[in-house]
DNA sequence: GTTATTGCAAACAATTTGCACCCAC
DNA sequence: GTGGGTGCAAATTGTTTGCAATAAC
């Protein structure tokens, strides 16, 4: 792999530098439609791809299927509610510090997880409780 | 949410349960067919969408963007390369007990969460170091 | 000048949806 | 007989790929 970055992939990771939240591929695109700067999606994706490669940007894939992609270092992590899909960040991380260990464990350089909760929310919960019983 | 079950629902936990082990919606599909239990594709992706948001089957996003389910209520995490994509099964989980304490302090039903780590395996990461320097 | 990168549009693949048919009650 | 469940095929959507034009070194 090259350390050395393409144009698009230096725009790309300044563009989620700024942002500092997770966006989607097409959403990036957009983003960077707006400002001046031309690019085509196709070179959205490919950029993505290598900047993940290398570590740089951490990738998330929503239940939609539709993944969103973030260069910020903080873990970001959600409860997911299955029956409206709304989704509640949370704080806690009680695993990075267990990359380590696997790292060693497995020899396998680790550059990010991902932890999500999948349930239903208060609100959904409720309406369930109603039309089951 | 009914706690009535439709044949293909039915079915299809059925086959979840004896197969033990993570299936796309399209394998599932396939393996349901394979018997000579004919069933629609988009009844297989319905029926798991249904028992999904029972909890009955949990779901896991891979980095291809294909959705697998599985039933198994033993957590299933992994490390996964960004590079070749191959993924180790990991057995630890610190997150488990974590459950119980977002669930009162968010007051969200869980069902499930998924956990994973992406990095480089050490393959990948030797073929790396060699051609970056 | 040569090679890698880019943009566009077409291709692809997983998933969802519309609708007619059928089964269970 | 009615309403939900089902299958099929078409539609949708996010992503990838082929290829010619272009930029970088």
């Amino acid at each position: 792999m090259n350390t050395r970055r393409t144009r698009s992939q230096e725009r790309i990771l300044s563009k989620l530098k700024t942002l500092r939240r997770s966006l989607s591929a097409q959403d990036l695109y957009l983003e960077m439609r707006k400002d001046r700067q031309g690019i085509g999606l196709a070179t959205v994706y490919r950029s993505l791809d290598a900047l993940k490669r290398e570590g740089l940007v951490h990738v998330r894939i929503l239940p939609t299927g539709e993944s969103v992609y973030s260069c910020v270092l903080q873990d970001e992590h959600h409860l997911t509610c299955l029956e409206c899909g709304r989704s509640i960040p949370i704080n806690e991380c009680p695993v990075h510090h267990l990359e380590t260990t696997l790292q060693e464990a497995h020899h396998f350089k680790i550059y990010y997880h991902t932890l999500e909760f999948f349930g239903l929310c208060s609100e959904c919960a409720k309406k369930q409780g109603r039309s089951d019983g």
